[in-house]
Parts: C-alpha cells; sequence; structure tokens
DNA sequence: TAGGTAATGTGATATTTATCACAATATACT
DNA sequence: AGTATATTGTGATAAATATCACATTACCTA
C-alpha cells in the first residue's frame, strides 16, 4: 500500500478542519467534513481509523484536537522550510501566493541564474544556482520546489539530492530518476489540462 | 470504471512520443516509451489494448500514427481555446508559458476586475468578469482555467457553466458543487506540497 | 522458406482502493 | 435510571487498477 490518496485526503481533511478552527467551530462530525469537501463521510471514517485517528461516538470530532492530530500525521506540526529552484513565470506565483503563509510551509530561498538581472525586489532572496552546495550546508533544508526548465531539471534534482534534499514538487514536464530514499510529486499541468479535455470531449471513445 | 489514471498515462504516452517525433524518431516501442516516463511497458501496452492502439508485432510503433491515435484519443486533434478566470500570480504565470503554444491549447481570454490597473500589456486580452455572458455568447468555449481567490471560486463556476463551459482546472483551494455533466479538475498546491512532506518525515506513523 | 526471436496483446491473477452494512456506544431525552 | 438515537469504527464486500504469464505473430537471418 501506497497511500497516495489517503495521504492526499488527510491533506484535505485538514484545510476543512482548519477552515472550521478558523471560523470558530469546537466539534465536528464525518458528515460535515464530507459535505465540506465533498468526500463521502464513511472514506474519511475509513481513513481515520487507519490512521488511528479515535473520535467520540455520538459526539463526533474535536476541532482543535483532530485538527492537532492530522498536523501530526501528515509531519505538519513544525514550520517546513522549502528552497525554490527557478524563479521564472512559476517560481514567481508560487512566492507570492499568500496561503502558503497561512500553513507551515515557508519558502526560503529561491536559486535562478538570472539573479543579477531581477527587475523588481523579490520577496525573498534569490541566488545564482552555484551557490545550492554552501546554502545547504548552512541551512540543511530538506524540501525543494522544482520550477525550473525542462532541460535542466534532472541535474538541478541531482545536485539538490547530493546536498540532502530529499521531498520534491517537480513543476517541469521531464520524468525524473530517482532515488529509492527521495519523494518526487510531479504536478504537470499540461497533463492536468488535457485530462479535463478527455472529459469534456462529445465523442468519448467507447472502450 | 472512472479511467482517471489511464487518462492521465495516455497524456503522458503523447508527451513522450511528442518528444521522439520532435527527435525525429520514426518508430518506438512499449520499453522505449517504459524508459522515458518510467512506466512499466506492460502496463502501456494495456493501456494501448484498452483503448485499441495495435502496434506492430515486432515492429513496435509507428511514431506519427501512435501520436496521432493518442491526440485522438484524448480529444487533442484541434485546438481547443481556454478561457482564464483571474489575471492573478498564477492566472499571468499560465498565460506567459510557452510550452501550451506547442500544444493544441490556447488560452484565448482572461477576466479579471483588476482589467483597468494593469500595469504591463498582457499578452492575452483582459475583460472585466461582467463581460463573461456575452464573450461566451460570441465564442462558445468549452473548457476554463479557476484561477480566482477562494470566495469567489463557486459562483464564477456557476456563471461558466451557465454560458456553457463544462471542463475546468480549478486551482483554488474550495471543492466546488459540480453538475452532472461538467468535469472539474481540481489542482491544489498546498495539497501537492503537503503529500511530499509526509513522505518525507523522518518517523513514518507506521499504520 | 524455415526457424529463431523480439516484440505485441490480453486473459488471469494479485493488489489496492472504495463502499457497504451494521455492531458498538456515548450522549440526549423523558 | 432507562430508552432512543446519532454517530463512530470496522469487518466484509465490491470495484478499480496494476502486474503477470504466456500465446501470438511479424520480422530477421541464414
Ligand atoms: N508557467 C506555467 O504555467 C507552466 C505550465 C506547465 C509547466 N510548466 C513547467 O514549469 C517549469 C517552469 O516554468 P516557467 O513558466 O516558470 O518557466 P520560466 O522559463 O519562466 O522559468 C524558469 C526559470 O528557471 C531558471 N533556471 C534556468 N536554469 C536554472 C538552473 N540551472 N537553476 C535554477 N534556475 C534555473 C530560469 O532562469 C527561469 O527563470 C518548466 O519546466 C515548465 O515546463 C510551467
Ligand atoms: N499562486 C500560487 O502559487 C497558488 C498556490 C496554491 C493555490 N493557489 C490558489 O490559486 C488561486 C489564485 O491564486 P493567485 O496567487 O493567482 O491569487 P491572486 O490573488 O494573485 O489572483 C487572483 C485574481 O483573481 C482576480 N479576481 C477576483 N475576483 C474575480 C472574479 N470575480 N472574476 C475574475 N477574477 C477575479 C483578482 O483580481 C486577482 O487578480 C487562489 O484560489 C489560490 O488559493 C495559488
Amino acid at each position: 500500500m501506497h497511500f497516495k490518496n489517503h495521504v492526499t485526503r488527510l491533506s484535505q481533511y485538514k484545510a476543512a478542519l482548519q477552515r472550521l478552527d478558523n471560523n470558530n467551530v469546537e466539534r465536528t462530525h464525518a458528515e460535515t467534513i464530507s459535505t465540506y469537501i465533498g468526500i463521502p463521510a464513511t472514506q474519511i471514517r475509513k481513513d481515520f481509523s487507519l490512521f488511528g485517528i479515535r473520535g467520540n461516538k455520538r459526539g463526533g470530532y474535536n476541532v482543535k484536537d483532530l485538527l492537532e492530530e492530522l498536523k501530526n500525521i501528515l509531519g505538519l506540526n513544525r514550520d517546513i522550510p522549502v528552497i525554490l529552484l527557478g524563479y521564472g513565470n512559476l517560481g514567481k506565483a508560487l512566492t507570492r501566493y499568500q496561503g502558503f503563509h497561512e500553513g507551515c510551509v515557508r519558502i526560503v530561498a529561491a536559486f535562478d541564474p538570472g539573479v543579477g538581472v531581477l527587475s523588481s525586489q523579490p520577496p525573498i532572496p534569490v541566488y545564482p544556482p552555484a551557490s545550492i552546495p554552501k546554502f545547504l550546508k548552512n541551512n540543511p533544508v530538506k524540501h525543494a520546489i522544482l520550477a525550473v526548465p525542462n532541460e535542466v531539471a534532472q541535474a538541478i534534482f541531482d545536485e539538490l539530492y547530493e546536498n540532502g534534499v530529499r521531498g520534491f514538487i517537480n513543476f517541469s514536464t521531464v520524468s525524473l530518476n530517482v532515488p529509492e530514499d527521495a519523494y518526487v510529486n510531479n504536478v504537470d499541468l499540461e497533463l492536468e489540462l488535457e485530462t479535463v479535455i478527455y472529459y469534456t470531449k462529445e465523442s468519448k471513445n467507447k472502450v
């Protein structure tokens, strides 16, 4: 069992709980979460059961406690520093995104060869790629966002792996060669668009 | 059977074939594609079988033919106009992305209330949201990218649906209420990051 | 043109994932 | 206190997805 779907759902539950907590809701139920995020209540309970999360029969779940448990399971109970590779279109969008500030993820630095010619002051430090090893020696960051061109993605990945980074989001559209003890989540936006197109074709191929 | 995974893989195959074709490769094999994108050759053949794609025993596949077949199945054999909702951080990044130009997807227009105060000339027309119905009456676009704040995502979705849009990518982090005959692909970047964090926790929760 | 072989194509099987049905139980009500 | 009921928790079942094993066949070589 790889649990990819389970983990994704846990993260969704966490987001829902976060919102409930922000609205000062104190108790909730599987059924409530279900209507919030469109996942069947029975699936939610089954997931909780699998990860050892216990509620209160008839009383549902205490929002703060459940949120805390979910964060613990996901590893979000502490600040997570992340570095960004490639301060281009996508990289800039990610650094400017306010949503991350509410969670525990912090993009602490970016690396881009265009560092010298940046027009405006970026909200985080941007360094030349050559300084990656030194930076990681001083700041043992374990997670990276790859928003670099396809051509350099594997090389950059290898260098980061060499220097201790183990968790990656890869926005490039190449499939990386990844050692056993690293984890890469490929987010291919072209592909996401194409699946939408398939499902909205007038004449689906009957299979 | 929902085929979500199958369709995602078909799209990956298509991308691989596109690259082979760009490199003027004429014939290929399941095994070659496999090393390209890291999916087992047997899975590739099974997928082909399922979607009625036939190769040549011993001779593998003709690259151009296979590419054409995959495009047909995915509905990518014609230009697909797409509109963008929200010309903010993410929306700008998407419109500036060069990769889409190589495929058949075209972002033809964006809608954003900030249209009057844009600092630089955007590469596509940006209209005020009020003009959505009129635009869609004149341009029956069927696909949209939602890159709007969470608060307005459902309202914008409803309006687009009313005006005939049926395929969506939703970058907001809310779960939309979606009629049967529409398809929404939720791409939640926060969530994608969080799954990476889970898989790189030192002490995984044993289950 | 016959035999060897590299590939495809697919039924059978295994694994993973989701749903269902219902027993267990804490709370609310009288 | 005793009963009704809302809600959890989970084994059993179903559905979806992936892998395997191997029969088939087109090409190549001699
Ligand atoms: N922008 C999008 O909407 C979009 C959509 C789909 C896929 N992608 C993929 O995401 C990736 C980034 O896309 P983008 O639009 O931001 O591209 P971009 O060209 O705008 O940005 C890439 C950045 O990486 C930098 N870079 C180059 N070599 C580098 C190196 N060795 N180390 C660090 N940085 C380096 C470049 O200077 C540039 O600033 C690409 O792989 C692209 O295929 C982007
Ligand atoms: N940027 C990221 O890296 C990132 C990461 C994760 C999630 N998201 C999500 O993606 C969405 C967009 O993020 P962003 O960073 O681009 O936000 P943003 O605020 O930069 O852009 C949103 C844009 O939508 C426009 N808008 C507001 N109301 C609108 C309406 N009714 N019709 C059309 N446009 C409207 C705003 O004027 C703004 O330009 C958000 O839901 C956000 O939660 C973004």
